[in-house]
DNA sequence: CTTATTACCTGACATTTGTCAGCAAATTCG
DNA sequence: CGAATTTGCTGACAAATGTCAGGTAATAAG
């Protein structure tokens, strides 16, 4: 009984959701529906373009409508056409808008403060929190093939290019080494993928053509907090279907000695050790996989 | 951003409440709003009195009112007077009831299971979500007395067997220990008191009648999810008032040296240190507490 | 250029939920 | 016993939410 999963589980959400309904009326608090109130957080944390916002919320357009119209009679955003496109709409906030967005903000921190607080042991219950967190959103993981000059990329090599510095001896400094064009990596040449979790970037991959005879695997990187749920196969698995789309039948990696888990991994995955391709300086082990 | 407590816990809001909002889908997926739904499951779950699901849903009494005729309209349950306070009204599941709640059950169980499922080592999720649920839940816990023969009484002692056999030099084996027959923890002569967080047990202790002028505390066990936040003491609190209201004033307990923590929390808790009492093998350590 | 399609809006309507005042029956307390 | 309290019901209303059938303008596709 007490090594039940499905009775665990199912408490858990029992203690959660009651818990979150305590933690939503913070949402009421300040005399407003809940509508409108997650709608104000949405754009206040980033979303601009109401049909993101009204896809992510799971609104009918008709409701989204109306929510926008009160949030903007009460001064709190304001509206503008898309420049991209004239059908879309964009919403910012106003002043006053961003005042109330930061009481929201005031609320939620005050209110996962208490939760962590009234702990003996907060770095217990934090990292079972982290663990909760990533495993559920690991469900709606998106991969999105995006240009790698997008700015959710260029975080993503952000974070890559710091790991690697951190992890190898010499260092890593991505302008000595052969950083592939943006262009090698965006169809049909190549690609580039990201996973999205609710939004966050988690993890990436870039496929880059060359006029070799084969295609390379370059910059896989999965989110700390993502790690060990099969994130970097599911990257990998996606990145060689998209390769086959791309008429690409050899794909070659380089790697180095100092990411073990990656060696160990790309050999479970098939791939065949193979002599040195280039003359890049920071790799020291070369793979092959045929398609 | 993944070291600061505030950030973490919201992130692990964001992620549970989405989650949350999947699970209450579930509810939605057999055409009945979520009202409805939750009343039915109260009842389900043995909540009979109205007033106690009114208290625990947190509804207005008009809306109670009408949620409970729409399911006596639907067949689902029947009202009654109760026999002790006219007033009072309680209600019972219907055959067709009974099937309808059965159904959310499979429902709920097939959610909680895919969500361990999905995970690649579900012991760590799940321990994970026991300490969450657990911090979340901690104000809801309630004491109950309970025959130490009862399902979830055995499913306690078992774990606590276990957890004995793990931490004595010599193992534990309970056959060779005094195992106190179930009569002696069973009121008027003694009783056995099990936590129930969200229904799951998740600590007991047992006061074990004699003939010899004094009662003895027994099985003191809290999980492993649930230490460090108080509940030994909720526990030691409620089984003194009731040993009391049974009339005993002198109690003693056996321990081993083993089990410091446990040595130090009976000192704190006014306890003093006595000769050997018994032959038991196992313990090394006697205590005795005048009330 | 013509025809779909897309994104969003509007109006109309139903359902669900929240809230309140008032009422009746049972119970408690002086 | 009689007044106060408790429990729960009813009706009336307001607010919030869900849903759908159009409609307009911009864009994409043929």
């Amino acid at each position: 009984m007490l090594s039940d999963p499905i009775a665990r589980t199912r408490r858990f959400h029992r203690a959660v959701t009651t818990e979150a309904g305590v933690l939503d009326s913070s949402f009421l608090g300040r005399g407003r529906p809940l509508g409108p109130a997650r709608v104000l957080n949405a754009i206040g944390h980033g979303m601009h373009d109401i049909g993101e916002i009204r896809a992510y919320l799971r609104l009918d357009s008709g409701l989204m409508s109306r929510l926008l119209r009160g949030l903007e009679d009460e001064g709190l955003i304001e509206l503008t056409a898309s420049s991209t496109d004239g059908r879309r709409r964009e919403a910012q906030l106003t002043n006053s808008g961003r005042a109330e967005f930061a009481e929201y903000e005031r609320l939620s921190d005050q209110q996962a403060e208490q939760i962590v607080a009234r702990h003996p042991r907060p770095e217990i219950l934090l990292n079972a929190m982290d663990i909760v967190a990533t495993a559920l959103g690991m469900e709606r993981v998106r991969l999105e093939e995006l240009s790698p000059e997008e700015p959710r990329a260029r975080a993503c090599l952000q974070v890559y290019y710091e790991e690697l510095a951190q992890r190898l001896r010499t260092g890593f400094d991505v302008t000595r080494s052969a950083d592939p064009e943006a262009t090698d990596m965006i169809p049909p040449r190549g690609s580039f993928l990201i996973a999205l979790s609710d939004g966050l970037p988690i993890g990436c991959v870039g496929l880059k053509g060359t006029d070799k005879g084969y295609a390379e695997i370059k910059r896989l990187w999965v989110a700390q907090s993502a790690r060990g749920m099969g994130l970097a196969g599911q990257l990998m698995d996606t990145v060689e279907d998209r390769a086959r789309s791309l008429g690409i039948d050899l794909l070659r990696l380089d790697t180095n000695s100092a990411l073990p888990e990656a060696i160990a991994f790309y050999r479970k995955r098939g791939w065949t050790e193979i002599d040195r391709f280039n003359e890049d300086p920071y790799p020291d082990f070369f793979f092959e996989k045929r398609l």
